[in-house]
Order: C-alpha cells, then sequence, then structure tokens
DNA sequence: CCTTGACTTCAAGTGAGGTTGAACTTACAC
DNA sequence: GTGTAAGTTCAACCTCACTTGAAGTCAAGG
C-alpha cells in the first residue's frame, strides 16, 4: 500500500481556494466528508480535492449547494469516483448554461429595441416582461447570473 | 391647468409591478420620492412610474440598487427626465450584458474543453480559473476571495 | 358614525453562501 | 517542554433586496 498523504484544513484550503470556514461549512452541509485525528482535527483524503472542484464549479454554474448535495449524491458510495462519474454530473450543467445565455441575449435584445423604439411609453416596454426576472435567473441564481457585474457595472455607468 | 393626478403607494404598485414594500424601500434608499398627504400618505408623482420601471429593469439587468442610485444622479434635477435621458442611461447597460454573456461563455467552452478531454485531474480544469470563479459569487462572497486572489491563483497552479 | 380597506412606521425575518470572533486545544519544531 | 501556528466549536454577523408582522392611522362609502 502506498503511503495515504492526508491534507489539513489549511493545506486542503490552499488547493482548493476555499477558506477553512467554507470547509467546515461544506462539511455541515455533507458536501465533502473528512476523517478525524486523535485530537479532533480534520484530515482529507486526497479526492476531496476533486470533490471540492466539482462543488466550486457547480456553484460558478449557478446551482444551489442543496442542488449540489443531490447530485453528488448521484456518486456511487461503494468506490471512489471515476473521471467518467464526475464527467456524467458536469455534462448535465451544459443546457443551464445555455438557457442562461438565452435567458440574457433575450433581455439584451428586449432593451435594444426598446432604445431604437424611440417611444415615450419607456415604462411600457421596461416592463413588458416583469415575470421574466426570476425566471431568466434560475435558482437562486440572483447574483450568480451576472459575472462580475462588478467591473462591467462600473464601465457602464462611466459610460453612460 | 390640467389636474395633475397622484397615485397613491397602491395603484403605483399595480402598475409598476413592484409590491408597496417594495416602493417603500426604494424610497428609503433614495431611489424614488414622493410627497405627503396631510394624512401622512405617499402620493405620487406620474413620472415616477418612470423611475420605477427604469430601477426595476437596471436591476435585472443586473445593477445593485446603490448602483442604480448613482446611475439616476447623473439625471438632471432641473427638469422632468425626458425619453433622451432615460435612453442615454439604458443604453450603457449594453457592454454588461454583453460582457456577461461572454463570461457564462467561456464557463461554458471551459467545461466543454474539460468535459472533452479526458482528463484526470478534472480539478485543474475546475479550478484553472479562480478569478473568475470570485467575480461570479454573490457579494458576500466576492470579498473574501477577493482579499487573496493571488492566493486563490497559487492554489489553482499547484493543484492537480 | 361605522366599517373596511388601504395606508403608516419600525424592527425583525428571509435565503444563499458563507465569514468572524471568542475561547479553547493540537501539532510540531526547536 | 515550550512557543506558536494551526486547528476546534458555536453563535453571531455579513450582503442584497426585499417581505412580514405588529400596532396603529387615514380615506371613503353607506
Amino acid at each position: 500500500m502506498p503511503i495515504e498523504r492526508y491534507l489539513t484544513i489549511g493545506e486542503l484550503s490552499r488547493r482548493s481556494g476555499v477558506a477553512p470556514s467554507g470547509l467546515r461549512y461544506y462539511e455541515s452541509l455533507g458536501l465533502i466528508g473528512s476523517q478525524r485525528t486523535s485530537g479532533n482535527q480534520r484530515r482529507y483524503d486526497r479526492t476531496t480535492l476533486r470533490r471540492v472542484a466539482f462543488v466550486r464549479t457547480a456553484s460558478r454554474v449557478g446551482l444551489t449547494l442543496d442542488q449540489i448535495a443531490e447530485a453528488l449524491a448521484t456518486l456511487p458510495e461503494a468506490r471512489t469516483p471515476t473521471a467518467e462519474d464526475w464527467t456524467r454530473l458536469s455534462r448535465s450543467w451544459r443546457p443551464l448554461l445555455d438557457a442562461r445565455i438565452a435567458a440574457i441575449e433575450r433581455l439584451r435584445d428586449q432593451l435594444d429595441s426598446c432604445i431604437g423604439c424611440g417611444c415615450l411609453s419607456l415604462e411600457r416596454c421596461m416592463l413588458q416582461n416583469p415575470a421574466d426576472n426570476a425566471a431568466a435567473l434560475g435558482p437562486g441564481a440572483r447574483y450568480l447570473e451576472g459575472d462580475s457585474p462588478a467591473d462591467a457595472a462600473q464601465a457602464a455607468i462611466q459610460a453612460g
């Protein structure tokens, strides 16, 4: 048997880019697991790094942590997940991303035509699809939808 | 003089699709204003409808209410904003939407190539763009990962 | 006048995804 | 054997954009 190198929470944090507090939070949600030393400190299996990477990426894609937990629950318990397993899960994200792109494009085009029409009933244009808001963003994706609005918004405001 | 028809909060709510509580909230942030009756009830100028429409749309586009307040501050105070004024502001949103679309497309393509490559270092693929990662997160998390983007980048490089 | 519905304020709650602080313990190098 | 970096738990706090509830007031029809 090769020596199994366990990671401390600090090591896992540095390698995954997730703060220790975040890792504990993930554990509290059952997204990752850990062993404990005799002194009650967490030690992580190296496969946990991949698991954390999956969680972060799924989160970026716009899934809630609950949804990610559900997805992880479909992994086989009996063995270490293979690349195949991870791929299967990630593949399902594509339609989600496509849908989000489509929603933003719709919004953009709506905006374009409103700006182009020169009408004096701007509110009619602007409000014509008020329910789309939540629908366009998907579950809990209010903030996730925007990739880096901070920078772009700043530029946009200054450009105006 | 034509009769100036003022709107109650309920009327403005129905016409704008924003709940009364939301309108009060907007007012507390200075996004809209109101007159008061002798009995302390709000009465809204009809132009407020347009203002609310602007706020909702800007919000949909992804601006924070603070940013929207900033944008509104650039409107002329001396006169009622014209269609031109609103158009100028809305036009600035386009680059923002384009940027968001581009960001999601980047993420999607990254994902595609990761899925396609069949590598066993899924975490290398997944973590390869940690700066985007932070940007894609909510405001709370944005800080924290933004605190040390260098660390996250370092982690990504070392990961694998 | 009375009822009813719409309005008022203010504090607190929601939810997502965490972070922060206090008080304490472990791990490890010297 | 000691100093200190890194770990532990738990509750409380953070943002953002609101909503909800409590307790009370106003407006308008009959």
